[in-house]
RNA sequence: GGCCCCGUCGUCUAACGGUUAGGACAUCACCCUUUCAAGGUGGAGAUUACGGGUUCGAAUCCCGUCGGGGUCACCA
């Protein structure tokens, strides 16, 4: 492995006076960490070196295109931070900002290329082309398209029109190497011969990806096209493409996938890999871009931890990584974590909200998922209080949002079940802790107001009187309060719970203790 | 299969030919403590995939092998 060294050229276009990046989605699915990556590296270089940071959407797969999932690409990047300058919603001076409403554009591109001889229509039908492949496969070969339909006559042109082919337009491959300037890899040479004839107009009009893009990111400026390493084969194409239309070339630097713990390709079946599902998780925008921009990127120190800000200012291009990155959710957790825990709390609390609407929102479209999730978002909302109230003591301890919702609602009234564990303790003891249980309920009783001050005044008492302390006295007292042997400190507990509700609790662990017994008596 | 990219602790990574190969997550131990966490301290963990070169000296440069990934679509 060797680190790309910059020369005087090269440094140039690393950081660049005032360059045009983008990132282009195509609306066929959700936003993935390996999407949001790319997002985040343009839009990082953008807002280092002042430039523009564009948003394109390339919706030229009709069949499985959808406004819907825009909406939710676009969403999520705004979840994250990534803004943009131009795009199809917020405008700008190179729009359309969506294939689909540029379709004239390629087509005169394409009629240029078509009359200059460098493009030609090709009826070759699917199955065609399918079996001619599995021939190259076989012969081990490369496959490409054999560029049978370059020298048609129009007698066999009408012919296949009168069969009712629609043709596709192709473009005439030149041999010879082409050479790739890639700013993360340095030069990469391809065999021109290597690569057939491709299509640059469907048979449904449509353009194809790589002409689609070389179209695009001349026509907008692009100075820098940062994308991840699946397209790096695709470059020498494109690069044939801005040669053709006589087109100066932008930079291209392709940056290293996110693969799966296995060292496969990171798919759904690996467990969560949509922004969306992080969001519904409970993981904080703050968390997963600082994770993010450290999967294949690192600072020149030995920070980890990073703003938005503090990104922009240590980003550079030049120290992006080679190497794939796996994707680790260990540590993303445990950095959501971090920043639940430093966060101001109304920081957090505004992000806990964003959370619970995000995930009734997102349910909204399917009418039977949202009737069978109905009471849990209910329970969310009213929750919100719950979760305001007790944020202080419980966000040592949690990793998610989420956590803080399951962890929070055994402390909301009338909702104290005993875990088995805690049962145990109240009744392993019996005697010494329905002392300690009546002893406790007077003296909150007695008291004016639980503070903690107060609380913990009253627990040395009985420990004094009754001759215990620490775990056998503390252990009792918790599953009686909360029904669990686990929580954040009691002495935080109790205030919180109030007065009353300290009281009912331990009644209602009296009356359970009570129970149990003539249970285990009757059998 | 052809072509292309990549290969440093389990994971993310640092180390412009000269360091006891550094940090973070995870893991282990201890401290703190009414519990679980969090936090603190420390430990273990890498013959830099392997094999050859070049060099006084290689994780770093060159070649080969192996392994992983990408791509070869009328998907993007």
């Amino acid at each position: 492995m060797t680190r790309f060294k910059a020369g005087k050229v090269r440094e140039k276009m690393l950081e660049p006076a005032k360059p045009r990046v983008r990132f282009a989605p195509s609306p066929t699915g959700s936003l993935h960490v390996g999407g949001a990556r790319t997002a985040l590296f343009n839009w990082l270089f953008a807002r280092k070196y002042g430039g523009r940071f564009v948003l394109r959407i390339e919706d030229t797969d009709l069949d499985r295109s959808s406004p819907e999932k825009e909406r939710v690409i676009t969403d999520d990047l705004r979840w994250l931070g990534l803004d943009w300058n131009e795009g199809p919603d917020a405008g700008g001076p190179h729009g359309p900002y969506r294939q689909t409403d540029r379709l004239d554009l390629y087509r005169r591109l394409a009629d240029r290329l078509k009359d200059s001889g460098l493009a030609y229509w090709c009826y070759c039908t699917p199955e065609e082309l399918e079996s001619r492949r599995n021939e190259f496969l076989a012969r081990g070969e490369n496959p490409r398209y054999d560029g049978r339909c370059r020298g048609l006559t129009q007698d066999q042109a009408h012919h296949f029109q009168r069969e009712g082919r629609r043709p596709a337009l192709r473009f005439r491959m030149q041999g010879g190497t082409i050479q790739v300037h890639d700013l993360v890899r340095g030069d990469v040479d391809f065999d021109g011969d290597l690569i057939g004839d491709f299509v640059l107009l469907k048979s449904d009009g449509t353009p194809s990806y790589n002409f689609a893009v070389v179209v695009d990111d001349h026509m907008m400026e692009i100075s820098h096209v940062i994308r991840g390493e699946e397209h790096l084969t695709n470059t020498p194409r494109q690069i044939a493409l801005y040669q053709a239309l006589g087109l100066a070339l932008p930079e291209f630097g392709h940056i290293s996938m996110i693969l799966a713990p296995d060292r496969s390709k990171l798919s759904k079946r690996h467990g969560t890999t949509a922004v969306g599902e992080y969001r519904e998780r409970g993981f904080l925008p703050e968390a997963l871009v600082n994770y993010i921009a450290l999967l294949g990127w690192a600072p020149s120190d030995d920070r980890e931890l990073f703003t938005l800000e503090e990104l922009i200012q240590a980003f550079s291009l030049d120290r992006v990584v080679r190497n794939p990155a796996i994707f680790d959710e260990k540590k993303l957790l445990w950095m959501n974590g971090h920043y639940i825990r430093t966060l101001d709390e109304g920081r957090v609390l505004e992000r806990f909200r964003e959370m619970a609407s995000f995930i009734q929102e997102s349910h909204k479209q399917a009418e039977a998922t949202k009737k069978r999730m109905a009471p849990f978002f209910d329970d969310l909302h009213k929750q919100a209080e719950a979760v305001k109230k007790w944020l202080p003591a419980l966000r040592e301890k949690i990793h998610t949002l989420s956590d803080l919702a399951t962890l929070s609602e055994r402390y909301l009234p009338g909702h104290l079940t005993f875990s088995p564990e805690a049962l145990q303790t109240l009744v392993e003891n019996r005697d010494v802790t329905a002392k300690i249980l009546h002893s406790l309920s007077d003296s909150i009783a007695g008291s004016p107001e639980t503070s903690g001050e107060g609380f913990k005044q009253i627990m040395k008492e009985i420990g004094k009187t009754l001759q215990i302390g620490g775990k056998a006295l503390y252990g009792p007292v918790r599953s009686a309060l909360t029904g669990e042997i686990h929580g954040p400190e009691l002495v935080q507990v109790v205030p919180l719970l109030g007065k009353d509700e300290a009281l009912s609790r331990i009644r209602t662990a009296l009356q359970k203790m009570t129970k149990q017994e003539e249970l285990s008596n009757g059998s």
